[in-house]
DNA sequence: GAATATATGTCAGTGTTATTGACATAATAT
DNA sequence: ATATTATGTCAATAACACTGACATATATTC
């Protein structure tokens, strides 16, 4: 736990703050101009790399699961979600207990399509993780986990134990 | 440094990949949701957001600093920078010695503009670390620094140092 | 069985942020 | 004088998101 910082300690305070908001913009640019390269080559977009990802994490979920993970509109995913299972990367099937449902899974075409993806993203970070050596990575996660807002940290706990 | 992985560990280090890149997108998504709720009460978008915190970070920037620094064109950059300008945020003063040059800064209406969205995402990060400590804080900022452009570290070195 | 709720889909309109390409102006450098 | 640089501007386009309204099929409840 950090210790309590005295008053006069308040502007070296603002500046690791503020390191912190520069640091997560400009890794964050750089992190999603990977996969942005490849997606520039289709007519995809940041949108659709977002639900395959999803939907190739959580097997078999459904329309409004993916709604409150990603906490985007019906409308916007739709759009997506119907061009990607259009050009048969995304497999919809009526759910088995609540015929409603349609429950979503990656093709093969899919499955291959977002390991192209990730492989982008995966080279970074790896070497990002290993510059930076485990106990770095161990707080990068302690830190991250943290910025997530409070009630969201369980939704998102459950998803990267998978 | 990172030892070795023997390689029946592949299995293990793709999750912490998978988990690094699903922490960035959720704390991500959260962190900029702070600024975009007060900025939505205005005519204004997350890409004025980021021209006022950098020309508040960089006073006396010109246009092409921050063409270079956001990596966003100059038409993208103009639109936001005019309205910001237009409206009384951001003051342009011809550059002493090249006035061909737009020295940029912030206004006392900017600055008071720029803080309060600062300090949106400030308790959010204040809290994070908090919560985390010290030493995960150190690891965080190492992992986010090597994720960035291996060329554009020294850049990111300098403005975070300032 | 009828009424209500839920899961999903769709239509029309709007706004922000970004892009490219072309061209213009003023000031500096050669 | 000419070329280059810093900036500004016009027109067209596109991705991604939003709101509001309405439709359909299936489940649940009274």
């Amino acid at each position: 736990m950090q210790r309590k910082l005295p008053q006069s300690n308040l502007y070296l305070r603002e500046e690791e703050l503020r390191r912190g908001v520069e640091l997560l913009y400009f890794a964050y640019r750089d992190f999603t101009s990977d996969p942005d390269e490849i997606l520039a080559q289709s007519r995809f977009g940041r949108a659709h790399h977002r639900v395959l990802y999803f939907v190739g994490r959580n097997p078999g979920t459904t329309v409004s699961g993916l709604l409150s993970l990603l906490r985007i509109t019906k409308q916007s995913l739709s759009r997506v979600l119907g061009q990607l299972v259009e050009e048969g990367y995304i497999q919809q099937d009526a759910g088995l207990e609540d015929r409603r449902q349609r429950l979503l899974h990656l093709t093969d075409k899919g499955k291959a399509f977002e390991k192209e993806l990730f492989a982008s993203q995966r080279d970074r970070v790896a070497e990002a993780y290993k510059r930076a050596g485990p106990e770095a990575v161990a707080g990068f996660w302690e830190v991250l986990l943290n910025i997530v807002d409070g009630d969201e940290r369980d939704t998102v706990l459950r998803q990267i134990e998978k």
